[in-house]
DNA sequence: ACGGCTCTGCTATAGTGTAACGTCCTGCCG
DNA sequence: CGGCAGGACGTTACACTATAGCAGAGCCGT
């Protein structure tokens, strides 16, 4: 695992056992959702479960089809829906440049972030720099500007996949 | 004007002479192309233009529909080609968060960017920040990170539209 | 039980973007 | 001049992303 606070904070190692990230980010889910009084229904559940299924970005349809696997299947606002509360309550963010959606490590506190997002092996990786919110908030400050919310996705190749040829 | 480097850089005051701005815009890219032996074809030419009648960030079925007024109207793949000319030689950006797209003021160099994007007007700033792009380029190499395209967008409010509610 | 609320299902449609193929134009070379 | 290669544009069709609006089901406090 990794805090994204440590030495090398970033990208999970190829070999970590990553049921246990689900299980931990559905038990996160669980106590921010019982602490703040909102209800974690199955349907969310479930819709988060798949987001956490790997660390990649999930694309909005993926998750529909997923859930449709057994029934008759889903139909867009059900997973729309589910993904709008999801990132209401911190549990998962929106990649702007991908469509796409990923789940939060630390849904407990409000938190302005920066992702890393692997061109290879398609891994995004949450960053909460400090230094990289207080250049922006400078900035912004600089130009008077009334700063409220900062997208902030970094396109390249994760460590394992630096090797690999820039296949964007 | 303003320059994106002097003390208060971002954002265009109200009453500013925008016809010079487009006039500039399309000169800068007349100057760009020819000098990299490119085409700006009247279509693409006039793309751009459209981009570039206001300070905000343009959609591109607007400027279909834009295209479109006098003669039959225009189809997708036009409009989205020439954007995509335009943004190869860094004529356009495209904002990721607000699927539109915006005119570069300084095309004749590569450059790495950050918008702030006012909720009240619409008008896009384009930043030039060392001080967020070595943040940026800092971390990214803590994480082991081989970066490659860096996408910031800074939502919140201009200095002329500060006063009003937060109307997202 | 009742009324109000939230959550979910469903239909339909809006909005965004691309694949694939054909034609024409332009610049180049023999 | 004639032919050719590549780029630019037109057109059709389609894929993907997202939301509006309404109906029914379940929960919850009174």
């Amino acid at each position: 695992m990794n805090t994204t606070r440590g030495d090398k904070p970033a990208f999970h190692d190829g070999g970590h056992e990553h049921q246990s990230c689900i299980e931990d980010a559905l038990a996160r889910a669980d106590d921010v959702c019982r602490e703040r009084g909102v209800r974690l229904t199955p349907l969310r559940r479930r819709v988060l479960e798949l987001v956490w299924s790997s660390h990649r970005a999930v694309k909005a349809y993926d998750l529909l089809a997923a859930l449709g696997d057994a029934v008759g299947a889903a139909k867009p606002p059900t997973v729309y829906r589910a993904l709008e509360f999801l990132m209401a309550q911190g549990l998962v963010h929106r990649i702007d440049s991908l469509n796409a959606f990923v789940g939060c490590p630390q849904p407990d506190h409000r938190h302005s972030a920066q992702f890393l997002i692997c061109g290879g092996c398609g891994d995004v990786s949450e960053l909460n720099a400090a230094s990289i919110d207080r250049a922006v908030a400078d900035q912004a400050a600089d130009s008077d500007f009334a700063l409220s919310r900062s997208i902030i996705e970094l396109h390249g190749r994760c460590p394992r996949c630096a090797t690999l040829p820039p296949t964007p």
